[in-house]
DNA sequence: GTGCCACTTCAAGTCAGCTTGAGGTCAAGC
DNA sequence: GCTTGACCTCAAGCTGACTTGAAGTGGCAC
């Protein structure tokens, strides 16, 4: 068994992060050593799993789910793959954009306004013809607070 | 001149954010029409290259301190460069997701724990080893409120 | 001239995913 | 047996980009 600061310490998650995944039904302590919650050294895997899935751009309600409906640490392959099939649309947006920096950073063109290719990426995305982000995951916070 | 109808109708933003936009300094109307705004036709190219800048990652305020360090349309093309570095490593990051995934999603074995290539990735993502992921931008919400 | 309704202002609310603060508890070391 | 300090609970706060609600205004069609 492990205790929260082993955990802590091992996975990178604050000791609140963690309480806070244990209220919303992500994890689970299996005790208390006086007032201190203790893991099954599995906790390891599932923060990790749960880490995998945020940085994939699932929110902590579609984890749970998922967890929920496999009963353990397997996961909805139909899921995963609409997932997947995401992230590739957003990799390829996210490189039309870049390109879009890239060639704004390059373009000789005095003002960027007047670079018709330039012009015709910034109009797209205006138009919100460049789909929507919906990711926001993984932010291991700049603050390694591992102790309370 | 534009009415800031004609301008929620052209770009799709609401009159909300339009106004909320205003108030951060990142667009200006050019006068009243009674009450309503009124914007010079520019504020169409504007509006587009604030939308490339949030679906790029930038936040508002970097986007507004861009304007203003140019005084135009023109950007700090060094940012962008940076911005577009950004963005390379992220769609690796991103790639190397989505082969997770679709590994999960595919992989044969009874539970992904048992798999040794799922279990490789998931540790990484736990250890933080996939590193942030700062992009949250250029949502067009679901409901397209046109009109107040 | 009057009714309508899209606009206006301003303050407050929303969402996710935690963090922070106040005040309390308890195992362990001295 | 007493201090220490890492943990605990619970409620409230935070960030960013807006949205929402209440109350007001004014141009335009009739």
């Amino acid at each position: 068994m492990l205790d929260i600061s082993e955990v802590t310490r091992r996975t990178g998650q604050t000791a609140s992060a963690l309480r806070y995944y244990e209220e919303r039904g992500l994890i689970a302590s299996v005790g208390r050593n006086g007032l201190r919650r203790t893991f099954e050294p599995s906790i390891i895997e599932r923060l990790a799993l749960i880490a995998l899935g945020r940085a994939a751009g699932f929110s902590l309600s579609e984890i749970s789910e998922m967890f929920r409906d496999s009963g353990g640490m397997d996961v909805d392959r139909a899921k995963l793959h609409a997932k997947a099939d995401d992230l590739e649309q957003q990799i390829k947006r996210l490189t039309r954009i870049k390109d879009a920096l890239r060639h704004t950073a390059e373009c000789p063109a005095p003002s960027h306004m007047e670079c018709p290719n330039f012009r015709r990426v910034v109009t797209a995305a205006g138009r919100g013809l460049i789909p929507p982000l919906e990711l926001d995951a993984l932010r291991p916070k700049s603050k390694k607070r591992i102790k309370d």
